[in-house]
RNA sequence: GGCGGCGUAGCCAAGUGGUAAGGCAGAGGUCUGCAAAACCUUUAUUCAUCGGUUCGAUUCCGAUCGCCGCCUCCA
């Protein structure tokens, strides 16, 4: 039974689905001139948990993913740079997904774009007019939050309070609006600016309709989920159920689940701080792409995570000490049977597994089910004591675990160069001859290779480094 | 000013009304020719501070301090 923490209620609830054994849902992905900071792909990871558990947990998933490419700065750019949208946002976009596969993240079903929408945009904008929530003014077209009274029940904004109180920012906005929560929905452009020709009017969208369009147009009036990070909470969601249910009249989305955000070093990321980090910053710095989603992966996904390099540092021996379990595991010689002892502790490290993703996706608690087991098999393993039933159960178990956190990655041993495979059978003679000098020597030769080797009963293993 | 989240060992952190998961780092040990890997032992009388409720609070309530996010442009 998952339960997740839905923004809507405030409240942590049973994961029902509308469809029984479906799982629908619709991220907000990143703009992509700025998609490659390593707080987005905490959200990304995020989100791929999520549908890997969900898949984990027997469900037909269906994700979707945006990836905004049309906003003011885009447009911008790209004129500035003579180019076409498609063509300015073509490196960004082909980057993200480098960063997100090179992250084990799986592509979701669906990543629609807003350029390829605008159709649909201006489908539900005039479905708005003709229910009365949206006016023109001076060609563009803005929603009329008095006329949607559910209008703050996903943020829970006091409008009344904030705006008599006063926030320290000024509302800038150049257009005549009825009120000031008003946003637009479309925005009239003159000829020379980017836009397109659409039957309501000439115009690019508003950045929060392309959320509406493509997600109904993918999932349906009513989907089970919507993710996206804490940010978009307000405005960006709540103008999307205004959107959506103003033009339906139906519920939009039934759980809604945010994630929170990364802190660096104690403080926000912010570029001016110069603690902005990019994924392809870290990896420069010689972390892999395995630790990097480990470690934005162990904390629970609404908690803020504090991004250090120490912290790190720490997920990088984590996960090669994970990965060598993993193939120690696969290596072993195994006698016939079971150990009843083993094979309790792989039960019981299954249930805790899912016991914790199941707690609105505590990964921490998942990940400790984990670590608890390889404790346990450890010294079996190294006294080669695993027996086959144990051996079949537990490479099952972990292939389970790595279905949802894909931490692990595959083996990676390739065919053994013949000149290695001598230096390693040379050594070995040494060692027999009592040659440790010259042992040491080839085994350092090889460490300059990036072979490790660790002698054990059964003979030499090596790993790369 | 309004709303929300957080403050747990050197670091990253989970968690609960009944006496502190897990990982990294550190120390000692087992194993090893030496290593590596692995394992064992060890590291918070204490969960920001101060009060309150309770037989009992890190967990509930209140206050204080500190940090983070959101508050009708843009995203």
């Amino acid at each position: 039974m998952l339960r997740i923490h839905n923004t809507l209620s405030g409240q942590v609830e049973e994961f029902l689905p509308l469809v029984e054994g479906e799982a629908k849902f619709y991220y907000c992905g990143p703009t992509v001139w700025d998609y490659g900071h390593i707080g987005n792909f905490r959200s990304a990871i995020a989100a791929d948990v999520m549908r890997r558990y969900l898949k984990f947990k027997g469900f037909r998933v269906t994700s979707v993913m945006n990836l905004t490419d049309v906003d003011d700065r885009i447009i911008t750019q790209a004129q500035k740079a003579a180019q076409s949208i498609d063509d300015y946002t073509a490196k960004y976009i082909a980057a993200f997904w480098e960063d997100f596969d090179a992250l084990g993240c799986e592509r979701p079903d669906v990543t629609p774009r807003a350029t390829q929408h605008i159709p649909e945009m201006a489908d539900l904008v005039e479905k708005l007019e003709q229910h009365g929530h949206a006016y023109r003014s001076e060609d563009s077209i803005y929603y009329r939050i008095n006329s949607f009274p559910d209008y703050g029940k996903l943020s829970k904004i006091n409008f009344a309070g904030n705006i008599a109180g006063g926030s320290d920012r000024v509302d800038t906005d150049k257009y005549e609006k009825e009120d000031a929560r008003d946003f637009a929905l479309w925005k009239a452009t003159k000829l020379d600016e980017t836009g397109w020709e659409t039957k309501i009017g000439r115009g690019r969208p508003g950045w929060h309709l392309e959320c509406s369009a493509m997600s109904m147009k993918y999932l349906g009036e009513t989907f089970d989920m919507h993710l996206g990070g804490i940010d978009l909470v307000f405005p960006h969601h709540e103008n999307e159920i205004a959107q959506s249910e103003g033009a339906t009249g139906k519920q939009f989305v039934r759980y809604w689940y945010h994630f929170e955000h990364l802190k660096v070093e104690g403080e926000t990321m912010s570029k001016s701080k110069g603690n902005y980090y990019t994924f392809r910053d870290v990896a420069a710095k010689g972390f892999s792409a395995a630790a990097v989603r480990y470690f934005l992966l162990s904390v629970p996904f609404r908690k803020q995570l504090n991004f250090t390099f120490d912290a790190l540092q720490g997920a990088e021996k984590t996960v090669e000490s994970l990965r060598d379990f993993r193939a120690r595991l696969e290596e072993a010689k195994t006698d016939l049977g079971r150990n009843d002892a083993v094979h309790n502790c792989t039960e019981q490290a299954l249930k805790d597994f899912a016991a914790g993703l199941d707690d609105d996706l505590n990964t921490s608690v998942a990940l400790a089910a984990i670590h608890e087991l390889t404790r346990v098999v450890n010294p079996v393993l190294a006294g080669g004591k695993l027996l086959e039933d144990n051996k079949r159960a537990l490479i099952s178990a972990f292939e389970k675990f790595d279905s949802v956190l894909n931490i692990f990655g595959k083996p990676d041993r390739g065919l053994l160069d013949e000149e290695i495979q001598a230096l390693i059978d040379e050594r070995q003679e040494a060692r027999h001859r009592r040659d440790f000098a010259r042992a040491d020597e080839i085994r350092d030769e090889l460490a300059a290779l990036g072979i490790v080797l660790e002698d054990t009963k059964d003979g030499v293993r090596w790993k790369k480094k």
